[in-house]
DNA sequence: ATCCAGTTTAGACTTATTCTAAATAAAGAA
DNA sequence: TTCTTTATTTAGAATAAGTCTAAACTGGAT
């Protein structure tokens, strides 16, 4: 995905493209890898001139959830990990290896399950 | 859930059941509300004579979720919640309170979805 | 009673993340 | 442009959850 596109899409969502923003959310759209907020942060180091303050890192992971481009996945305790939300998947874990893999929807039949919802809840 | 019956559970579990240990595993098998191990501490604190050490709530949950007694929830980043794993279940969260609820498996009309699994992987 | 392995304890340590206050950069007005 | 305001970034301090350590304690087997 090419720096023009990253910027735009920032800007659609509300967000000033600052170099290490386009970077990071740059990052997040090309890996399937899933990366923690310290991977972005190594991953990432080696692409910007100058440093990039470990902050920075974890403010741009926090407005880009807040903003509705990438989404927090907690599987592991202790551990955050970010995935941007190409498009609408599921997750599919090792849980011996903590590995984390891509599922298609298409690769899935399903029904939506039928809940009988807690009180105060309703299907929308 | 009595004394006794804690002991037993324990001792079947491959567990020696040290007061400490007995009254944890006590409060989790009580409770529906998936505290975490801070939670835990503070509940317990009361029902023990003395103190307990935060280390021995820790260590204490390690031990029962190892052991299959108890399983731990990581739904909100940064906070591991426990549940007693009484008998099978799901569960519904509130992502707006992080309200967690139990939902009994009668309450789900599910068919297994069926997914094509990743390269390696089987169903068993 | 004594011994020993297993357990608990307080407090130091680690790791992930957030906060803070100062420095920089970007955007808008003159 | 140049000035001013506002947003962003930074380094490092602060916090919070959890683990580690080494010493003290227990409780069952000799």
């Amino acid at each position: 995905m090419k720096a023009e596109e990253i910027r735009r899409k920032l800007e659609d969502h509300g967000i000033q493209p600052t170099a290490q923003r386009c970077v990071i959310a740059g990052y997040l759209f090309e890996t399937d890898s899933h990366p923690t907020a310290e991977e972005v942060d190594t991953a990432v180091k080696d692409l910007l001139p100058g440093s990039l303050s470990r902050a920075t890192v974890y403010n741009t992971l926090n407005l880009l959830v807040e903003k509705g481009l990438i989404s927090e996945l907690s599987m592991e305790p202790g551990k955050v990990r970010y995935d941007a939300l190409k498009a609408f998947h599921h997750h599919f874990v090792d849980i011996k290896t903590g590995r984390i893999i891509d599922i298609e929807p298409e690769d899935v039949f399903d029904q939506e399950p039928e809940i009988k919802l807690p009180e105060n809840f309703k299907y929308t």
